[in-house]
DNA sequence: TATTGTTATACTCTATAACTATA
DNA sequence: TATAGTTATAGAGTATAACAATA
């Protein structure tokens, strides 16, 4: 894995690394700051996120989120202490336990989304039309990949 | 900041938002696998990584990390403790502490790097030697933007 | 027996407030 | 008085281990 594979340059590319990070860590750093602003962790406005659209299991969840049931039961735990999120028991699994959003849940999740849109806006902006759509097609690209083995 | 500007599409990407925000949950989690596979955790990690080629003091480190001087105090104890990092009172100014790498945390620091690029590479490697010249450009354009308002 | 979820425990990260030492 | 750093305290996020209920 740390051999010198001469014919595999990918990993020869310090620039590309350095950018990749950096843009990771100021990004996860602005949702962090949005989250923040609805005195959420970044964690919680993930759970937020992900149930936008979906009713899971506390397994499931959890494994979305790559945490443990145990950590993700006190996430649930603040959550629902909030009014953001639901339990409600599976109908048919009698072990198994639902979460979903609650209306409140839902706007606290429409309005993070228009505030991470426009907090990412100066960044994108400074990118033409037909450059962002590059960017969306390369990033796209990328992590249709990495997800295959990572 | 949520009117609909007419001149200003950069918002109404929202393939570009998950793109950028995939992209930088997916790598932040790597860093901290990477990371956590040496028992560090991602914050101890980027001091490390800030460290690799500056001696800082407490106070530079935290405003790097965007922490409170509280905060890195008990980051830096961990570290110190586990012999990652040196404190050493400074010469010009008698209240301040310099902080820099010892010789295990800088071997801890190379070896991690050489992680994190074997870690991204299945990603990078999805694309070609231009698409990532592509990528490192455009990425690069993007947050020297953003940096200027955020 | 295996799976789902919770609880108990412990540690790290983080911030705020109060403090000491130096400038 | 202002700045640099630490300590005390408190809360959130995280994991491991032990447990209860259901399958």
């Amino acid at each position: 894995m740390s051999e010198p594979n001469p014919g595999e340059p990918s990993a020869e590319d310090p620039r590309l690394l350095d950018a990749l990070g950096q843009t990771a860590l100021v990004i996860v750093g602005l949702l962090t700051s949005i989250a923040a602003e609805h005195d959420l962790s970044l964690t919680q406005a993930r759970v937020l996120g992900i149930l936008r659209d979906r009713r899971l299991r506390m397994t499931d969840l959890a494994d979305y989120l790559g945490l443990e049931r145990s950590t993700l039961s006190g996430l649930i735990d603040r959550a629902a202490g909030r009014g953001l999120v639901e339990r409600s028991r599976s109908a048919e699994d009698g072990r198994s336990i639902e979460v979903a959003l609650t209306d409140v849940g839902q706007q606290f999740a429409s309005r993070a989304e228009r505030d991470i849109a426009a907090a990412l806006a100066p960044f994108t902006a400074r990118l033409s039309p037909s450059e962002r759509t590059s960017l969306t097609t390369l990033l796209e690209r990328m992590l249709a990949t990495g997800a295959s083995d990572a």
